[in-house]
RNA sequence: GGGCGCUUAGCUCAGUUGGAUAGAGUACUUCCUUGACAUGGAAGGGGUCACAGGUUCGAAUCCUGUAGCGCCCACCA
């Protein structure tokens, strides 16, 4: 025992106590009626992921959660798996070739998907080793990979059953091109940002004028051209027309008119549509239907050309004349000079827009006309809309649910074909012979459906990745199943699919607010659409973790605190509660690294409690004189140790204590408050069970002898510590497990048969320990050792000399306590005795206090400075009588006493009564000063 | 252009349905190395709860507006 640090090591305990949980199968849950399910999925990181302190606070809430429901005795199951991350994967992959001088085309599709798995197969789970870092007890033998074999064939099932129900349709759109990625995006995927560009006005002459003309010496009121702003000049090589508000009086003889487009002598056609904003730039914008959504429609309408100028990787193609070759950005430099040499550039004005960049590399996305693959999503948008609106899913905090609705009820059309080669291939396919139309099927065709031939070829793209991720909740439990799997009958039975029944709809989904559009909605859709039911009924969005300033942490910014170098430093559970304690209400959270040693010190202050408990428990006491069974991990009824009442006062304080923190606590849990939870056992535990329980223990563990005082206080302390552990072991698994297993061996007491604090109970309310009336008294107590104590400090003297204290206790204090607590006061006050007082006699030479029920004196051997002390007291007397003469204006105010309720004005009265008792024992005080 | 959040102690933030002398962590001041813990203990100082109106007997808390900061969404070239 003695052997205990007086610091706790993380490091001794982590990695023992997560492999001894992992080998006794503690995560693991399955399906079992008997008990209540429990289950959160996790929400797969990346195969590419390395955690980041978003990962740390997501995870630590949703073990937070389970740990606690599973102590709760409800089968808990944290499904854990990853992500296969289609471009953030494929782009690391053809990082690592690209050292080789090799580019992924040249090596075939084939040869390098066989390369991206090997690098899966290699650091594909980094950040599963590193959640295990951060204690997250998920079910690992289940973890799930999106690519797994039956989680494909899941999500080739539902790309079938949506095209069969006509969902899925292939069109030329424009959409959103990363040119450095070369594929397709999502507009989720393409967030806007904002950009500090130029609007640049550019002249079109009409035809038949020539382009050398010098128009700024034009100034007949005719005028030859028409100008046009734009912030993307380069994009003018698609251009195959300029619009113009019809109501546009500037511009009515225009319409209808050619003009000759600069630089490629195209005709072009002004047009008039009411789409066009008068107010913006000139009132005149170009056309560019490949190269815009905007001009797309416009040109869809007005039966435009649509050319496209660009080539994947964002250089100009064959379409862009001379600039054919120079990339995006340096033609439009190129441009702007030839186009300033014609005279064409009339000027540039400094302009701020925003655009859209690309969420994996931060490329400036290109809208770019091409054959992509569509999902309609409005029908699917509908119930989900329902499902909401009617409560069946609950946001917390709830103003994510207007977020929610907002975006569901303006849902375009979802973007699902990807031009990469690592995910899930779109499952059409294409007869070369019959060249009819493609058709969708989940497993390979040897035939053509039409003609029979074999000679097929399956579509090159692949899907999004979020078209594979939106199915979690529900393909995470398909294993070994049909691939022609209907989820929905599959739930009723025909196919039998027991967990699936039994853990969805799961239970809470904690995540981020980021992720609302891409994947939140979308489960929801998908878990009505082919389950027939909500895939979770709580959703939890936490905040996003920023730096200091407020900036999100990110590698390239350089603010990065990192949670494993937080683990090494301080350890897990350091971590954990930091996060937690700071998390509050979803909002936002601001990181730096000192915020981390409240946790440690907190995990410290554990350590060290513990330490002094063991010290001072005597096993044999525990084991041999308890009935029968009784100091057991379950949750017996205390009163089988002793009598409620034959403990004396300051045991069953801190038990009614605890069990009052415990209540709250269960509460905050359960609505998802946890920085209240954690915040309400960091106080109890500390500035209770240390500051005040423990120290007021302390002279009855000193008399070794087996007194009723002795045992009963021992047996409080080990409950009330045991019970800590349980109530915070959610928070902190690891420092909890360690000292539990130390009670337990210390203790030898054999009772504890289960191999860990993890699977032990929830602590159960022991109501009848709850004594409103003993925690009152306490405090009155409390209130006299701190007077004391304040006293002392305010005479300044050396520790060592005498001191003594009187006590005049008014009525409402009952002496008894304080006679019974006598030698207590003394001892925590450092005191030479303390007297008590018969009636209100002030001594000589003394300082003195009030608390709400004592009269206090202190006598010591020095000189008392006379006109300081009544300084002192005048200034109370004063506060005092503020406070009472604002209870008085209250009482006094006929409207008050009129509306306000009986109970809040009793209280008011009370207080007033209270506060004239106050002043009129401070002036007593007072009094008494000057007579000495 | 919409929507949301924030503004409370030097700093970082709590404050549940309006009814305390407005709290915590950290920093600061003084004292304490008293055998659980200096990653500690004791005692302190520090706030007109952004501003202006309003509702109410009563507002940090509810309403309206203003300012500043920060997010998210939106096809203004």
């Amino acid at each position: 025992m003695n052997e205990i640090p007086s610091r706790y090591n993380p490091k001794e305990t982590e990695d023992k106590w997560y492999k001894s949980w992992e080998e006794n199968n503690l995560f693991s849950a399955k399906s079992n009626p008997a008990k209540k399910p429990f289950c959160v999925v996790i929400p797969p990181p990346n195969i590419t992921g390395i955690l980041h302190m978003g990962h740390a606070l997501n995870n630590t809430i949703q073990d937070v959660l389970i740990r606690y429901h599973r102590m709760k005795g409800e089968e808990s199951l944290w499904m854990p798996g990853t992500d296969h991350a289609g471009i953030a994967t494929q782009n690391v992959v053809e990082k690592e070739i690209a050292k080789d001088g090799l580019k992924r085309q040249d090596l075939g599709r084939e040869k390098f998907l066989e390369r991206v798995w090997q690098w899966k197969e290699q650091y594909g789970s980094t950040i599963i080793h590193q959640l295990k870092k951060l204690g997250a007890s998920c079910d690992w033998p289940r973890a799930r990979f999106t690519m797994d074999e039956e989680y494909s064939k899941a999500v080739r099932s539902v790309f079938v059953a949506l095209w069969n129900k006509g969902l899925i349709y292939q069109d030329d759109k424009v959409i959103n091109w990363c040119p450095r990625c070369q594929t397709a995006l999502s507009d989720e995927e393409a967030p806007h940002s904002e950009l500090q560009g130029n609007l640049y006005y550019i002249r079109y002459p009409l035809r038949g004028q020539s382009p050398s003309i010098d128009f700024a010496q034009d100034k007949s009121g005719t005028v030859p051209y028409v100008v046009v702003a734009t912030t993307r000049p380069e994009t003018m090589l698609g251009d195959t027309a300029v619009a113009v508000n019809p109501k546009d009086k500037r511009y009515k003889k225009f319409i209808g008119k050619v003009l000759i487009l600069p630089l490629i002598n195209r005709e072009i056609k002004v047009i008039a549509d009411s789409m066009v904003d008068m107010e913006f730039g000139t009132g005149a914008v170009k056309v560019t239907p490949a190269h815009d959504p905007n001009d797309y429609i416009l040109g869809k309408k007005h039966k435009l050309e649509f050319i496209n100028i660009m080539l994947a990787d964002g250089r100009l193609n064959e379409n862009a004349g001379d600039y054919r070759g120079m990339d995006r950005f340096e033609a439009r430099e190129v441009i702007l000079e030839d186009l300033k040499e014609k005279g064409l550039l009339e000027k540039v004005q400094p302009h701020q827009l925003s655009a859209g960049h690309c969420y994996r590399c931060h490329t400036l996305i290109e809208p770019y006309l091409s054959r992509q693959w569509f999902v309609r999503m409005k029908s699917l948008a509908k119930p989900a809309i329902e499902a909401v609106k009617k409560g069946k899913i609950k946001f917390y905090p709830k103003r994510w649910t207007k977020v929610y609705l907002n975006w569901m009820e303006n849902i375009q059309d979802w973007c699902i074909s990807r031009q990469i080669w690592w995910g899930h291939r779109i499952p059409i396919w294409y007869c070369l012979d019959c060249r009819k139309e493609a058709f969708a099927s989940t497993e390979e065709p040897k035939a053509c459906r039409r003609c029979e031939s074999s000679n097929l070829k399956q579509d090159e793209d692949v899907l999004d990745t979020w078209f594979s991720s939106w199915l979690w909740p529900f393909a995470t439990f398909v294993k070994g199943q049909s691939p022609s799997i209907d989820f929905a009958r599959d739930r009723s039975g025909t196919v039998p699919c027991e967990e699936l029944k039994y853990f969805y709809p799961t239970s809470v989904l904690v995540t981020a607010p980021e992720i609302i559009f891409f994947w939140v909605a979308r489960m929801i859709m998908a878990g009505l659409e082919f389950m027939k039911d909500i895939p979770f009924g709580d959703v939890y969005i936490h905040g996003t973790v920023r730096d200091i300033s407020g900036k999100k942490m990110s590698k390239s910014l350089g603010n990065v605190i990192d949670p494993l170098e937080i683990i090494n430093d301080y350890g897990a559970d350091a971590l954990r509660f930091s996060l937690i304690s700071i998390a509050t209400g979803g909002q936002d959270i601001f990181l730096s690294k000192e915020k981390f040693q409240q946790g440690r010190n907190f995990a410290n202050k554990i350590w060290n409690a513990s330490r002094f408990i063991l010290m001072n428990l005597e096993p044999s006491l525990l084991k041999g004189q308890s009935p029968p069974g009784t100091v057991h991990c379950k949750e017996l009824d205390l009163c089988q140790f002793f009598k409620k009442e034959d403990l004396d006062m300051t045991n069953r304080w801190i038990l009614s204590r605890f069990y009052s923190a415990l209540k709250k606590v269960n509460k905050a849990l359960d609505t998802y408050r946890f920085n209240e939870a954690a915040g309400i056992l960091y106080g109890f535990f500390w500035h209770e069970f240390c500051d005040w329980y423990l120290e007021l223990a302390k002279p009855a563990l000193v008399n070794r002898k087996q007194s009723t005082e002795n045992r009963n206080t021992q047996i409080v302390m080990y409950k009330v510590l045991e019970k800590s552990l349980r109530a915070l072991h959610p928070f902190m698994p690891f420092i909890t497990e360690e000292i539990w297993q130390r009670l337990n061996q210390d203790t030898g007491i054999s009772e504890y048969q289960n191999t860990s604090i993890m699977v032990q109970p929830w602590p159960h309310i022991q109501e009848q320990m709850v004594d409103k009336k003993i925690e009152k008294q306490m405090e009155s107590l409390f209130a006299v050792i701190k007077a004391i104590r304040n006293l002392r400090t305010e005479i300044e003297i050396k520790p060592e000399q005498e001191i003594l204290v009187s006590i005049y206790p008014h009525a409402k204090i009952d002496r008894q306590l304080l006679e019974s607590n006598r030698s207590l006061v003394i001892k925590l006050t450092r005191l030479q005795d303390l007297k008590i007082l018969d009636a209100n006699n002030r001594p000589t030479a003394t300082i003195s206090d009030i608390t709400k029920d004592t009269d206090i004196y202190l006598h010591f051997s020095g000189i008392i400075e006379v006109s300081k002390e009544q300084v002192k007291i005048k200034k109370k007397i004063s506060e005092e009588l503020i406070r009472r003469e604002s209870k008085q204006k209250t009482l006094e105010n006929p409207a008050f006493i009129k509306n306000a309720p009986a109970e809040v004005i009793e209280n008011i009265k009370n207080e007033k009564k209270e506060l004239e008792d106050r002043i009129k024992r401070l002036e007593k005080l007072l009094d008494e000063l000057h007579c000495s």
